[in-house]
DNA sequence: TTAGGATTAGTTTTT
DNA sequence: CTAATCCTAA
């Protein structure tokens, strides 16, 4: 147990300590994953079959990270061992049980658009204003809802929650969400959120379910577990119930899930729940300087609501926290750039000691671009992965249509991509006559003609045939040629293909990833069920991190602090200080919410093991205008002893110290001053229509079933002209004329409004 | 009725 | 900057 050796007490204590209830409550940098990755360990050594194990994580990184530590500790037979995050867990025990509570077992899952998408379309169907039921509240609510456990029916039974919806005139919330449910439920599919409440659900009705599940957990670890909504804790609660043989890690001040309904509540809860339980306080700092714990101290203590707690470190003391103001984001990109140059070569650094974090996804661009400028290798994790692009989802709505073709929002998707002229219409006519008779949507493609009439009803109707061949050639081929295949006959490829523009090559580039992607797939051997629906299965859990090339590269790591949580890297940069970004402005309204941005400037502050750095812009592009900002608040509040400025900060004329709270106030002032500096106009762009032909008085088109060549005709807005050419057969006679104002044009007889002069 | 271009509105963080 | 919505030609 050689391993034990380098802990110290109380952590060795919370490794050992491996029956009944445990918490660890762990400070920033306190080794915490070494812990939970001995704790494992030394539960494997001890005899425990690594199947009989359950670790839940919040992220893929973390679930990733985790695993590799464990694997490095006690070998290969750590695979074993299941862990991930929660919605990827039980998303695939809901696969092997889904047919207990209604749904296929290749249930679809809906990510955040196909969410939102539903939710829109909804709103629309029942004509209720789209500016007071916005689709991303509407979504915010009912997820709030599902991660308290309340069911469409009891959110509608209750007078509390139906009052406030009242009040806030969005009293039809309660049925969107019940429509929504509904929605899902037809097609098979299940959101992020289902992932956990069905999973309850579950547990709840199926005793025999749970009593599987709770002999097969022998053992349960939850990191992070400060981050855990209601529905996490109940599941938990459920199958750590007979054994109670349960761990969860946590610290308060890293609690930064909120958002999404994460309740430190369940710390509390817990003590309740377990009277006995043992509790680990880790309050030793291991990963950074003296100054870093400082000042991530100083910042944390502006919180009120928090959990007593002594974080110190017995580190060096280390260099002071340099504070950087630029004049916009792309010169702060390049000052970073050129800080990461330099540091590296005079510390003699790797390039992935180096992270760069930030508060939105959006501020990755100036970063990236100031990176190649000065050839410094990078890898961006998080913002849009690759599986979220465009064709990429396009490409997979064929494969979930294929193995789910109930699947509304990737019908919605793909029926007339490529176009195949199934334009809106039609499409709303299938949705409706789905929805007025509870039929399946594919059981109204299938029988398409008795929807819709003739020209629309064969193009939906060739849709079906070719979905159900699709459907045929799945069962029996490999995951790849069935890709290929539908890639091919969907025309997605052929589509992409012809756009020799530089995006659309990217675009036929990723979609041969993607099918490469199948063909390492189908190559594996270690899977014995390797169709094409088990490659689908977790795509929409999947982020960019699952699909890591070369995961030891020398590269700057770029990634929003959200992700960046269980990480550490020896030089860190926190960019974008600004109020209105860090703190978000969205955060602004609340003190709940300052404080979970102030929690998250602190998990940012402690990722830093030797050395922080932190900048602001003074104006920054967003959503392609320029914008003036202020520096953050969380820069007053870090204590002054552990900054370095790498400039004068202006202060107010009264001479105070050099505070941001002056350097706030001076910009205030210039921006007084500057009240005469004319904002770019925006040019609007002149329409290049030509002036309105006036219509002769008493205008009423002739009957152009005797129009010939070379006569003069009048059109509504195009003015006089001559016909010179006709071509086609009835009805849809094309006429080509010359307009006197406008010059040749093609009109279809049946359509254009003519009158023969 | 559908296709394609123009306009506009909405942008935090993750699964 | 992107996706949804609106507008108009065919």
């Amino acid at each position: 147990m050689d391993y034990l050796a380098g802990l110290n007490p109380s952590q060795r204590s919370a490794v050992e300590q491996t029956e009944g209830p445990v918490m660890i409550v762990a400070g920033a940098g306190s080794g915490k994953t070494r812990v939970i990755t001995y704790r494992v360990a030394h539960l494997v050594r001890k005899g425990v079959d690594p199947f009989n194990i359950l670790v839940l994580t919040f992220t893929n990184k973390a679930a990733k990270e985790m695993r590799e530590r464990i694997v490095s500790v006690v070998g290969q037979e750590a695979k074993n061992i299941w862990m991930g995050t929660f919605h990827s867990v039980f998303s695939r025990i809901l696969r092997v049980e889904a047919e207990l509570i209604g749904y296929p077992r290749n249930f679809t899952i809906y990510d955040s658009d196909d969410t939102k998408s539903l939710i829109r379309a909804i709103i629309k169907e029942m004509n209720l204003d789209d500016k007071l039921y916005n689709a991303n509240h509407v979504y915010g609510r009912i997820s709030s809802a599902k991660n308290n456990l309340i069911s469409p029916q009891e959110y509608n039974k209750n007078e509390a929650i139906m009052a406030e919806d009242i009040a806030n005139g969005r009293g039809q919330l309660g049925q969107i969400y019940m429509t929504y449910a509904q929605r899902c439920y037809r097609a098979g599919a299940m959101d992020f959120d289902d992932l956990l409440f069905k999973t309850n659900v579950l547990l709840n009705k199926h005793p025999e379910v749970l009593h599987k599940y709770q002999h097969q957990f022998r053992y349960l670890m939850v990191d992070e577990y400060q981050d855990t909504n209601f529905s996490q804790y109940l599941i938990v609660k459920r199958l750590a119930a007979v054994n109670e043989n349960i761990c969860v890690v946590g610290d308060d001040a890293q609690s930064i899930y909120a958002f999404r309904g994460a309740n430190i509540q369940n710390i509390l809860n817990f003590q309740k729940d377990y009277p006995d339980v043992q509790v680990f306080k880790l309050e030793q700092n291991y990963r950074s300087t003296k100054m870093i714990v400082n000042a991530a101290n100083s910042v944390i203590e502006k919180n009120q609501n928090q959990l007593e707690k002594n974080v110190f470190s017995e580190n060096e003391d280390g260099e002071k926290i340099k504070v950087t103001r630029a004049f916009s984001d792309n010169e702060e990109g390049k000052i970073v750039a050129e800080a990461i140059s330099q540091e590296r070569a005079l510390k003699s650094l790797n390039y992935k000691s180096f992270a760069i974090l930030y508060r939105t996804n959006a501020q990755s661009r100036a970063m990236e671009e100031a990176l190649r400028k000065l050839n410094v290798p990078y890898k961006l994790y998080g913002g849009t992965s690759f599986y979220q692009r465009k064709e990429i989802k396009d490409l997979i709505a064929y494969f979930r249509l294929t193995f789910n073709p109930n699947d509304e929002e990737a019908l919605k998707r793909v029926i007339n991509y490529p176009r195949r002229g199934i334009g809106d219409t039609s499409l709303e006519k299938i949705l409706v006559a789905a929805d007025k008779q509870q039929y399946r949507l594919w059981d109204v493609v299938v029988n398409a003609h008795s929807f819709l009439d003739g020209r629309s009803a064969s193009a939906v109707g060739n849709f079906g045939l070719m979905i159900q061949s699709f459907q045929a050639m799945a069962k029996t081929s490999s995951a790849f040629d069935t890709a290929m295949h539908i890639a091919q006959h969907s025309g997605i490829l052929k589509d992409l293909y012809e756009d020799k523009s530089v995006e659309g090559l990217s675009r036929y580039e990723n979609i041969q990833e993607l099918l490469n992607g199948i063909k390492e797939f189908s190559e594996r051997e270690d899977l014995e069920e390797k169709g094409l629906d088990v490659f689908m299965q977790d795509i929409a859990l999947l982020t960019n991190d699952d699909k890591d090339k070369d995961p030891n590269a020398d590269t700057v790591s770029l990634m929003t602090i959200h992700s960046s949580k269980g990480l550490e890297f020896p030089v860190v940069f926190i960019v974008g200080l600004e109020e209105n970004l860090f703190p978000s402005q969205l955060s602004l309204n609340s003190r709940s919410e300052l404080e979970e941005e102030r929690r998250l400037f602190y998990v940012a502050v402690t990722r830093a093991e030797k050395k922080l750095h932190l900048s602001y812009a003074t104006s920054r592009y967003r959503w392609g205008t320029l914008n003036n900002c202020e520096p953050s608040r969380f820069l007053d509040e870090l204590n002054p002893a552990c900054l370095e400025l790498d400039f004068q900060p202006r202060s107010v004329a009264t001479g105070m110290d050099g505070g941001f709270q002056g350097e706030r106030i001076a910009w205030k002032q210039k921006e007084a001053d500057s009240f005469s500096k004319p904002k770019p106009k925006v040019v609007k762009t002149t329409s290049i229509l030509p002036k309105a032909h006036v219509p002769s008085a008493g205008f009423a088109p002739s009957d152009t079933a005797t129009l010939q060549v070379g006569m003069e005709v009048e059109h509504e807005r195009f003015g006089f002209g001559k016909v010179i050419n006709l071509e086609g057969n009835k009805p849809d006679i094309k006429a080509t004329i010359f307009f006197k104002e406008l010059g040749q044009k093609q009109l279809l007889l049946k359509f254009a409004k003519l009158r023969i002069v």
